[in-house]
DNA sequence: TGACTAGATGCGCAGTTGCGCATATAATAA
DNA sequence: TTATTATATGCGCAACTGCGCATCTAGTCA
C-alpha cells in the first residue's frame, strides 16, 4: 500500500511527468532532462530519483553520466498500467511536444554533453 | 496536465486508495465509507469529494444520502487505466480485505444509516 | 412550523513537498 | 596528483496537504 501510494505521489507532479514523458521516447541522462525541460540541475537529478525510487525507472551508469530509461521488464503490471495512463493522459498535450523537441536538440553525443553548451555561449 | 496531476495525486493517499477499493465493490454512502474505514466524517466527505472533483467518481443524491460509485462510463480511457493500477497493487492487501469485511456489515438498510450505530451504544 | 440527520465546508495547525543554494561525490583527463 | 565535470545531497524556506473542530446546509418527518 505504503509502495503503490509513493508511485502515485510521484506521479502527481508536472515536472515528473514531464519526464515521463521524454523517457518514454528514449533512455536519458540528466543533463539531457534539465536542457530539454529547461530546469535546473537539482530538479532534474532529485526527481527523476524520485521516479526511480518509486520504481519506475532502471539506472544505468557510463562514466560520469546516470542514464535513466522505464523499467519495462523489471515494473510490475500495475506499474504499467500508470505509465500507460500517463502516456494517453499526456497525448496531444504542447508542452510535452516541445520538450520532446528540445529533447532532440540535447542529444547527448559522445562526451561533453555540458561541455558543448558551455562552448555555444563562450 | 493540471487535470493529470490532479487525478494522480487524487491517488496518492491511503485512505483514498481504500475508499476506491470500497466503490470497487459498489456504490456507497459517506456514512457507510466512514464506518467500513472507521474514519471520520470529515475525512470521509473530504476524501470522497476529492476523488470525485479528480474524476474518478460519480455523484447521486438519495434523500440525505450521497451516493458515490465509480464513474467507469462518464471516465477517459487513461483514468480506468488508473483505477486498474489500484485495483490490481491493492490486490491481497490485508487492509483493503478487512475494509470490504466492514463494508459488508455497514450496510446501510433504508433510512437510518447513522442512527442504528448510535442505538447500539445506547 | 421545528427537530433531526447526512453531508459539506471555513479555519487553523501540524506534517509534507518542491526546490534553490551550496557543497559533496565520483569518474575522467591532463 | 590536480582540475574538471555529471550527478547527488544537506539545509532551509515557502507553498501545499490532511484533518479535527465547529458550524452550516439541506432533506425529511412529526
Amino acid at each position: 500500500m505504503r509502495e503503490l501510494v509513493r508511485a502515485f505521489k510521484s506521479l502527481s507532479d508536472d515536472t515528473r511527468l514531464r519526464m515521463l514523458n521524454l523517457l518514454l521516447e528514449r533512455e536519458c541522462c540528466v543533463c539531457e532532462v534539465m536542457q530539454a525541460l529547461d530546469i535546473s540541475q537539482t530538479r532534474a537529478s532529485r526527481n527523476l530519483s524520485a521516479l526511480y525510487d518509486a520504481g519506475f525507472l532502471k539506472l544505468r551508469k557510463d562514466g560520469l553520466w546516470s542514464l535513466y530509461s522505464i523499467d519495462r521488464e523489471g515494473m510490475e503490471e500495475h506499474f504499467s498500467d500508470m505509465v500507460e495512463a500517463v502516456r494517453k493522459g499526456l497525448e496531444g498535450n504542447e508542452v510535452v511536444i516541445l520538450d520532446r523537441e528540445r529533447l532532440k536538440k540535447a542529444e547527448r553525443v559522445g562526451p561533453g554533453c555540458g561541455k558543448r553548451s558551455q562552448r555555444v555561449i563562450s
